[in-house]
DNA sequence: CGCGTTTGACCAGCGC
DNA sequence: GCGCTGGTCAAACGCG
């Protein structure tokens, strides 16, 4: 995929936030199949722009198998599913966002959120003050989940990524971790969590937007990933 | 020593 | 107001 179109699927994926109720509608035009992570059973299939018109439409209580897992009018940040079923089993949730403050620039917003916060302890301000800021600040990223037949909870996605925390969830008896993309200046964050029901099954979820390249596109060029391009 | 992980503590938001 | 829950922080620790 070139450059130009990658931007073209980052725009796709962001730039409909004022539509949050039409679940899992992607409007960029190809479908993408996926390599299969390490220890990942089956390619990752993404269909984009092909969903039928109960999931494309303004009707956002039903998906492609009937297993829609929270609602998008539920009243806070849930995800909205679709789950694609069938053999290649890729769901992707689309957040719901009219709930929470939308910037269209996401570095800028936290840089903002950064600078305003009073330059951390630099300046004197206490980080209790600061956690106080931030919470007060509910800009929420858009974000992207898809589930996959996983032996491996992290998916190679080309990023580097730091793992900040670690909670078990309710209902669950695997352990949901808290990932970071070490890169400066990217808050890009994932959540991997293992399905209660099937624990094959790893549910990843990315929460905002790379402004950076994959970090082993330069060590690895010869053989370019499909899955490079279809993270942000 | 630098980087990444682990883990307990803390906090905010939500439901009751 | 209180308790529960999810998300984050940060110190301690491990590893190369």
């Amino acid at each position: 995929m070139s450059a130009t179109s990658q931007t073209m699927l980052n725009q796709g994926l962001f730039e409909d936030q004022e539509v949050p109720t039409q679940m899992g509608y992607y409007p960029f035009s190809s479908n993408l199949t996926l390599p299969a992570p390490i220890g990942c059973h089956q390619s990752l299939k993404v269909f984009t722009n092909t969903l039928p018109p109960s999931l494309a439409s303004d009707a956002p209580s039903t998906n492609l198998n009937g297993t829609l897992l929270t609602s998008p009018t539920t009243k806070h940040r849930e995800d909205t599913t679709c789950d694609f079923g069938g053999p290649q089993l890729l769901s992707l949730h689309r957040s719901s966002t009219n709930l929470w403050a939308w910037n269209g620039d996401v570095g800028e917003c936290l840089s903002t959120k950064r600078g305003a916060g009073g330059d951390d302890n630099h300046l004197g301000v206490s980080t209790l003050k600061m956690k106080k800021i931030k919470a007060r600040r509910k800009v929420r990223e858009p974000r992207f989940c898809f589930k996959t037949m996983s032996d491996v909870d992290v998916l190679d996605d080309g990023y580097k990524w730091r793992k900040y925390g670690q909670k078990v969830v309710k209902n669950t008896q695997h352990p949901r971790s808290y990932y970071r993309c070490t890169q400066d200046n990217c808050r890009v964050k994932k959540r991997v969590e293992r399905l209660a029901e099937d624990p094959r099954m790893v549910i990843t979820t990315y929460e905002g937007r790379h402004i950076h390249s994959p970090s082993h596109d330069m060590e690895d060029s010869q053989t370019p990933s499909q899955l490079n391009n279809f993270f942000w």
